[in-house]
Order: C-alpha cells, then sequence, then structure tokens
RNA sequence: GCGCCCGUAGCUCAAUCGGAUAGAGCAACAGCCUUCUAAGCUGUAGGUUACUGGUUCGAUUCCAGUCGGGCGUACCA
C-alpha cells in the first residue's frame, strides 16, 4: 500500500506546489479513527507556523486543488486544527487484495535493502552450560529482527561470537574436573565459583564411561574443558535448532589471536598514542568529554587481554569484511560496555555507523503472581529448554518478542502454558485455524474455488463494513513491515497482526463465507479469507511461530 | 554518588515524525452458540500518561528538575 501512499503524496505535493507556497516533506498519517479517512496530513499546519496563516485557510487552498471523485480519491476534509484528510476510494483497497493473494508468500517484502548485506550477531553464549532463560529474550528477538531485515531486501549473516579460552572456560574445566574426581572421593573440593549446574555431572559420567579412571589425578585441565565445550555446545544447539535458530557462522575469539588481528589491534592503539602502561597493564585512554568516566584496561598485568581489546578487534573484523548493517544484541547489563568497544573501534579511525546495537531489558518470571527466583550459584536456574518443554516454542518466542525491548518484561509462566482464551498467543493462531476451518468447508461446497484467476475475481460484491475494513487493514501489512525493520522492533508486527485476527473475528461474526445459494459471494468471500491467511502466514514467518490449521 | 533504561486503566503492555476523543488483552460486569471452530463476537465500566515546571497552534512523545524501579559503575564477560 505504500504506492497508494506515495501517489497521494504526490497529488497533496503538486497541490501545495499549485498553491505558491514552499513545498517540503509531506508526512502521511494513518487516522486512528475511520471517520478522519484513510490518511491524514498536517501539511497545512506545519506551513502555518511559516507563513503565519490560519491552517485551515492553506488547507482549503490546498485541497481545493485536489481532484476528487475518481478511482483514487473519494473525497477530502479539512478537520480540526488544520488536518487534511482524505478518503481512499474503496476500489484501491480491493485492488490490494488481489495483491495480496497473487503475491502471496512474498506479500510485504520490499526491496528497499536489497543488495545490501547485514551481520547479525546475537546469543553467543561461551559453551559453559546449557542455555536459560536469560538467553531467550535475546534469542527470540535476534531471530525475529533476522527475519525482518530479510523482508526488506537484506542478505542477512547470522552470526555466534564465543570465547572457548577465557575465565569462564576454565572455571568450566575445574568444575569437570571437580566433579569427575568426586566419583572417586565423595570430598573432593568444588571450585568456589565452579558451575553447580546437574550438566557438569552428566559431562563428568560421560568422562568415566568413556576413559574409566585413566584421568584420574590429571593435571590436563584442556581435556576437561574440551570434554565439557563439546557437550556443552552440543546442547545450545540442539536448543536453537528446536527453535529453528541457525547461524552462518560461529566466530571463536581465538581465531583473532591465531590471525594476530588482537595484536595489530593493540600495536595502532599504542602507535596512536591512545594507550599506556601503568601498573604492568595496558590502558584505554578514554574521552571524559563523551562520558566516560575513567580510563579501561585493555591488557592486565598478568598478560591476558580483557573482554575489551578483543571485540574491538572482532567489531573491526566484521566492519572489515564489508557489510552495511552489523547488528549486536545485547542485555542491558552490557549498556555501559558496547559503548566503550564502540569507542575504541573510533578511535582507530573506522567508522561505527554501521554497527547497531539493541539493548533489551531484563526479563522477570513469574507464575501468575508469584515471582519465580533464579540464581546460578545455587542451580535454581530455569534452563531454556524447560521453558520449551513446558509452554512451547510458539508461546515462548511470541512472549519474548511481544514487548517492546526496551522496557522490562514480566514474563508470566502460568499465562504462556494456558491453553484457554486468556492466552494471546491464541488470539492469533486461532483465527488462521479458523480459516483453514472455513477453506475446508470451501472445498466440499465449491471445490473449485482455487481454480479461480484472482485478477478475474468479482469484487463488487464486496462492500460490508467489516469487510471493507479488513481489507484496508490487510493493505496495511507492507507498511508495517517496513517500519518495523526500520526501528528492529518485531513487537509491532504482533500489534498488528493482533488487529488483523480482530477485524477478522469481526467480520467471520457477521458475513457468512460460505453460502451455497450464492457463489459469487462466496468466492469474493473465500479469497478474504485467504489472503487473510497469507498475511497471518508470512507475519508469523517473521516473528517465529508455526500457524496451525487447526487447534 | 555518577551513567544508561523505564514509569500510561486494577494487571501486562500499545500509541507512526510532536497530532484529533490516549488504545488492546487479561481481570470485572451484562449479553450472544438448531448456521463455516465460543481459543470467538457485542456492550458497560475503568485514565490528572509518576509529579512539577518549560518549549508551541498542539506534549504520553522534546527540555529541566523531583520521586520511584531496573541495569551498570572490575586488571569478570
Amino acid at each position: 500500500m505504500s504506492k497508494l501512499k506515495d501517489q497521494i503524496a504526490e497529488i497533496i505535493i503538486k497541490a501545495v506546489s499549485d498553491t505558491g507556497y514552499p513545498v517540503k516533506e509531506i508526512f502521511l498519517d494513518k487516522p486512528k479513527e475511520d471517520k478522519f479517512g484513510d490518511l491524514s496530513s498536517n501539511a497545512a499546519m506545519t506551513l502555518a507556523k511559516e507563513l503565519k496563516l490560519p491552517p485551515r485557510k492553506i488547507a482549503e487552498e490546498i485541497i481545493s486543488r485536489i481532484e476528487t471523485g475518481n478511482n483514487l480519491i473519494t473525497k477530502t476534509e479539512i478537520a480540526g486544527a488544520g488536518f487534511i484528510n482524505i478518503f481512499v476510494s474503496d476500489k484501491c483497497y480491493k485492488d490490494e487484495l488481489k495483491n495480496v493473494l497473487s503475491e502471496g508468500i512474498n506479500y510485504g517484502r520490499s526491496s528497499i535493502h536489497s543488495g545490501q548485506s547485514a551481520n547479525l550477531e546475537w546469543v553467543s553464549a561461551n559453551p559453559t552450560g546449557p542455555l536459560h532463560t536469560g538467553h531467550g529474550r535475546q534469542l527470540c528477538l535476534g531471530k525475529a529482527i533476522a527475519n525482518l531485515l530479510e523482508w526488506t531486501g537484506y542478505k542477512v549473516t547470522r552470526e555466534y561470537y564465543y570465547n572457548d579460552a577465557g575465565n569462564q572456560m576454565n572455571n568450566l574445566a575445574l568444575s569437570v574436573r571437580a566433579r569427575y574426581m568426586q566419583i572417586f572421593d565423595k570430598d573432593f573440593p568444588f571450585p568456589q565459583e565452579g558451575y553447580v549446574g546437574d550438566y557438569v555431572k552428566i559431562i563428568a559420567e560421560n568422562i568415566f564411561a568413556a576413559y574409566n579412571d585413566t584421568m584420574k589425578d590429571s593435571a590436563d585441565l584442556d581435556f576437561f574443558k574440551k570434554e565439557g565445550e563439546k557437550y556443552t555446545f552440543d546442547i545450545i544447539k540442539k536448543t536453537l535448532i528446536s527453535l529453528g535458530i541457525h547461524h552462518d557462522i560461529f566466530f571463536n575469539e581465538s581465531s583473532l589471536y591465531n590471525n594476530s588481528e588482537i595484536e595489530q589491534t593493540l600495536e595502532a592503539f599504542k602507535s596512536k598514542g591512545l594507550s599506556y602502561e601503568n601498573d604492568g597493564a595496558v590502558w584505554l585512554k578514554m574521552d571524559e568529554e563523551k562520558g566516560f568516566d575513567k580510563d579501561k584496561v585493555l591488557v592486565k598485568s598478568s598478560g591476558e587481554p580483557t573482554y575489551r581489546l578483543p571485540d574491538i578487534a572482532y567489531h573491526i573484523d566484521k566492519i572489515k569484511r564489508g557489510y552495511d548493517l552489523i547488528i549486536d544484541i545485547f542485555g542491558s547489563d552490557h549498556g555501559d560496555t558496547y559503548k566503550e568497544v564502540l569507542y575504541g573501534v573510533n578511535a582507530l579511525g573506522y567508522d561505527s555507523d554501521k554497527i547497531k546495537v539493541i539493548i533489551h531489558q531484563m526479563v522477570t518470571f513469574k507464575m501468575g503472581n508469584e515471582s519465580v527466583k533464579m540464581s546460578k550459584r545455587s542451580d535454581n536456574v530455569y534452563y531454556l529448554d524447560e521453558l520449551i518443554n513446558d509452554i512451547g516454542a510458539d508461546a515462548m518466542q511470541f512472549f519474548y518478542v511481544m514487548r517492546g525491548a526496551n522496557t522490562h518484561l514480566d514474563f508470566d509462566i502460568s499465562l504462556a502454558k494456558d491453553k484457554s482464551e486468556k492466552n494471546p498467543v491464541y488470539y492469533l493462531q486461532y483465527a488462521h485455524a479458523r480459516i483453514c476451518g472455513i477453506l475446508r468447508n470451501a472445498d466440499e461446497v465449491f471445490p473449485s474455488y482455487n481454480e479461480t484467476n484472482v485478477t478475474e475475481l468479482n469484487t463488487d460484491v464486496i462492500n460490508s463494513p467489516e469487510e471493507m475494513k479488513l481489507l484496508k487493514v490487510l493493505s496495511d501489512f507492507p507498511d508495517e513491515v517496513i517500519s518495523s525493520a526500520k526501528t528492529f522492533e518485531p513487537h509491532k508486527i504482533i500489534t498488528y497482526l493482533n488487529s488483523v485476527a480482530e477485524n477478522f473475528h469481526r467480520f467471520y461474526h457477521n458475513n457468512r463465507v460460505i453460502d451455497a445459494e450464492n457463489k459469487e459471494l462466496s468466492l469474493s468471500r473465500i479469497h478474504i479469507c485467504l489472503a487473510v491467511k497469507q498475511i497471518l502466514k508470512n507475519g508469523f514467518d517473521i516473528i517465529g511461530i508455526s500457524a496451525p490449521d487447526r487447534m
């Protein structure tokens, strides 16, 4: 429908220029209320300020130069403080219905970024344990955002960054070894900061099964690390697969050491005078004017880099790969640190404008009114696999994505689990299932309905208010995808799909679809159903949930 | 203390670039199944958009301050 919008914007621009007033960009809004028409412009109001003329007078001069009564615009009106309201002819929407049907699975895709490439890096959990519900929001957001990018034409590379060498992995190695040793000696000490999850015991038992006691008292931490990594990564990947998440690249931090990019990055800081040594550590000079209160360590006095240095090198690596857009998704606990990384990237002369960091706020879980507490120390962890098992992948995906990322999310597990009308997932899926039911019925009554040539479909019989309203909502889909993709906010798709479902259910209640006595009307309504089904399906694909045929 | 984010109906949240009477779902109340799925529909009620100022034709949106919450503030990631 954006074509229509562009057309009308042009008509207004022409009308404004005919008045002799200065022409500016014209913004067209969709008014919230139907009585204000289909599109609305505040052009007269913005001009009023500059020209010091009453906005309604300007609006009048503009609309007197807009032709109405044609196939495009039926009526124009001035309302309120000086809004120009435009009423679009039903024919436009009926034509758009045919577009939905003929474009099918591609309806809503746009080419605004075609020829461009994007890299989305997310999940990026180190292989120290299974994914848990704390990772969930990022997982589901990233999945939907990657889809959104593809729908606007980007070629998307999905990337997972991990580090199998650092502190965390040593900790895992020590934990695995301790559990292994405890098989022989119950009192063998477990590391203070060790990973207490049961999976560590399973890893130890697997080692015992394969190697018996041959690794007993072994000082080979690397062995335990590798065993731990292998097992953990396997279950992480299994979880990702069960959610339909696929990564094209698993980027190991250690490769940045092997190809000496970390060394080069460090050298670059030194040679530019951006770093200095103190207390045996290498410090990055931070700019107070950019809001940093103190300098940060790049290399610890132990000689090990902090996470900062490889992260900077990694982002430079991604920039060098030539992506047009680079996206990171982090939880709000990384809200400050990514700024340091971007600062470092910039300081070395790389353009960080292409890097877009999406920060999502934390999630709190509750069961009805009771909050669910989680702590890693006590292994009171709610693993993602458990959550999927409890509520299903669809409900999980939906709940994690249904709210804006930048607001705290209250995840009500008992609501997500609820198989009733209370559960918001079902409102959408039910609409889809309901349509499938109607179509099964149509197969019986009008078995040849799907042989209809869409372009020749008789849309003259479509005229009930529910039908027209539904067609209008359907035609918004392409714009919704674009605006959702622009701000990387998949929850907007859910908000939109809700209005599709709402208007479909209303249509269903007031308009009998299958009427054996009236084939022409039935056919047109069946095709409305097909279009709704298509848009629901396309929307579900973006947010990453399934489209059930029956419920 | 300082930095980032948030504060909207009883609850969970929407609200386009600063636009018109701030919208949904749940919960509450009142209706609708001999007709394609009642996981649905219709109606009622529910608001000083945390508070105080400012900017302007117009502020939930922008600015300043206050209060409240989350996350940071490591030679952890």
